[in-house]
DNA sequence: TTGGCATTTCAATAATATTTGAAATGACGT
DNA sequence: ACGTCATTTCAAATATTATTGAAATGCCAA
């Protein structure tokens, strides 16, 4: 196969096509980091997880300043807390959702 | 409304419901985080990314390292470079594509 | 100028993710 | 036990994304 010299000569130089395969992450690492970038890749979930950057909150006041309907909200939280950038722990009636470390990687 | 007093005693320490919702970006910052991590959901994008992280690569490289059809690949190629993450340039007859600064954030 | 190569584009299809509204769950106070 | 409140779940409808294979583009060398 023919490639622009310019590409070749680097390629040369870091060990060839083979070495260069090397850098891509095993198909497990990439599985979950696609998840978690599809996590963050609505602006919905941007905003809640943004909010919860801040504090720990119940379901109730996040709706309150997202203005989204109830099943919705809880659809979302639920792509947040699969993907591991949110956890959950009831409190009385209520849920009350916290950030985790991974999802505070995007912050600062 | 009535919440978890857990919650509303940080809240109000932290200024209340509208101080909480200043934490959230503006529309337009959403948008553009939001399809910069759209475009990292993807595995083979991901993949590509990584190569593209090591050294600039004609798309013929690429599609020898991971093996995706032609216009799969060119779709592919697309997304990351509307996310602003690749961009590509002309030489001969080949596209070279090269991350750019954000493309690189993900990495170290 | 013809032919080949690298890559993209296109329109149709398939797959996945999101929205909706109604119904279910489950804790709590009475 | 009963009613209420906070939240989730479900299945159907819709929207968005990805895949396919064929055809188009555009460059380069002969």
């Amino acid at each position: 196969m023919k490639i622009p010299e310019e590409v070749q000569c680097e390629l040369d130089a870091k060990g060839g096509i083979e070495a260069l395969a090397a850098n891509v992450p095993d198909a497990k690492t990439l599985k979950s980091q696609a998840k978690f970038f599809g996590a963050l890749s609505d602006e919905k979930r941007l905003r809640i997880l943004a909010l919860l950057n801040v504090q720990p909150l119940c379901v109730c006041v996040i709706k309150q300043v997202v203005k989204l309907p109830d099943s919705k909200l809880s659809y979302h939280l639920s792509v947040l807390k699969n993907a591991g950038l949110v956890k959950s722990k009831e409190k009385k009636n209520w849920l009350i959702y916290e950030i985790t470390g991974s999802g505070r990687q995007i912050f600062g």
